[in-house]
DNA sequence: GCTTCATAAGTAGAGTGGCTACATGTTGCC
DNA sequence: GGCAACATGTAGCCACTCTACTTATGAAGC
C-alpha cells in the first residue's frame, strides 16, 4: 500500500480505535496494526504528530501516567472528536462510492 | 470531501476512464465527473499536470489532434498502463478493506 | 459588434501531511 | 552486558493536489 493513499483518511482511523476506549499513543499504533489486519504499521514519525495534530484541533484530549516505569500519554475522544468521526465515516462512504463508480474495480 | 482524500487514488481513476476508448484531457475530467455522480469535479491544475505525470511515467501516450479549430491531446492507454491500473484495482480492494476494518463505517 | 459561456490546454506557487532518520529512556530476557 | 520490546518524540524531505492565473477558439444572445 502506497504512502500517499492514507493522506486524509488516518485521521478518521485514529479516532474510531480510541472511540470504545482511551489509548496510548503505542497501543493506538498496535489497535491500528491489528484492525487493519497487519497491513496498516504506521511509522512513529507519522503516528505522533498526527496525535498532536488531533488534540490541537479538539478532537483528542490526553492525559499522562506511569505505568511499570514508562510513561505514557494517553488519549481520549472528546465530543467534538466524536463528531468528527461521525462525519468521517459519512466521507467515506462517498469518497468510496466515487473512487467506485470510476475504478469499477470488479472489472479486473 | 476533501482535497488530501484523493492523494494516491486519482492516477489509477484517470488511467480507469481512459481505458475503454483514448480521452482527451477535457473529456477526462467530464468522464470523471459523470462516472462519480457529479462528485469530481477537479481543477485543470490537478488534472493537467496528473495527465503529464502520467506521460512520463509510461502509463499514457499522447496525441495532438484538432477538431473544429481547437486543440486537442489525446491519451490512451499504454501497456504498462493496463498493467499499472489491474494493480491499482487491486491497491484499492486492500486500502479499502483496512480502512474498513479499523473504521467500521456501518457502526456509525 | 460585443459579451459571455463552454471548450481546450497549460503554468506557478503554496500548503499539507505522511515519510525517513534520528534522539531518548525504561523494562525484561538471555 | 546486550538486545528486543515498550514508549515518546522532533527535524526535514517530498509528492501531490490545490488556488489562481494565462491563452485561445467557437457559439449563442443581445
Amino acid at each position: 500500500m502506497k504512502a500517499d493513499a492514507l493522506r486524509g483518511h488516518l485521521d478518521p482511523m485514529i479516532l474510531a480505535v480510541v472511540e470504545p476506549e482511551p489509548l496510548h499513543g503505542y497501543a493506538i499504533m498496535e489497535a491500528l496494526l491489528a484492525r487493519s489486519g497487519g497491513e496498516l504499521d504506521l511509522p512513529t514519525g507519522t503516528l505522533y504528530p498526527a496525535l498532536r495534530r488531533l488534540e490541537r484541533a479538539g478532537y483528542l484530549a490526553s492525559e499522562w501516567s506511569t505505568v511499570g516505569g514508562r510513561k505514557r500519554r494517553t488519549y481520549q475522544l472528546t465530543s467534538a472528536g466524536a463528531k468528527m468521526l461521525a462525519a468521517g465515516k459519512q466521507e467515506w462512504l462517498t469518497f468510496r462510492s466515487v473512487v467506485e463508480g470510476v475504478l469499477r474495480p470488479g472489472e479486473a
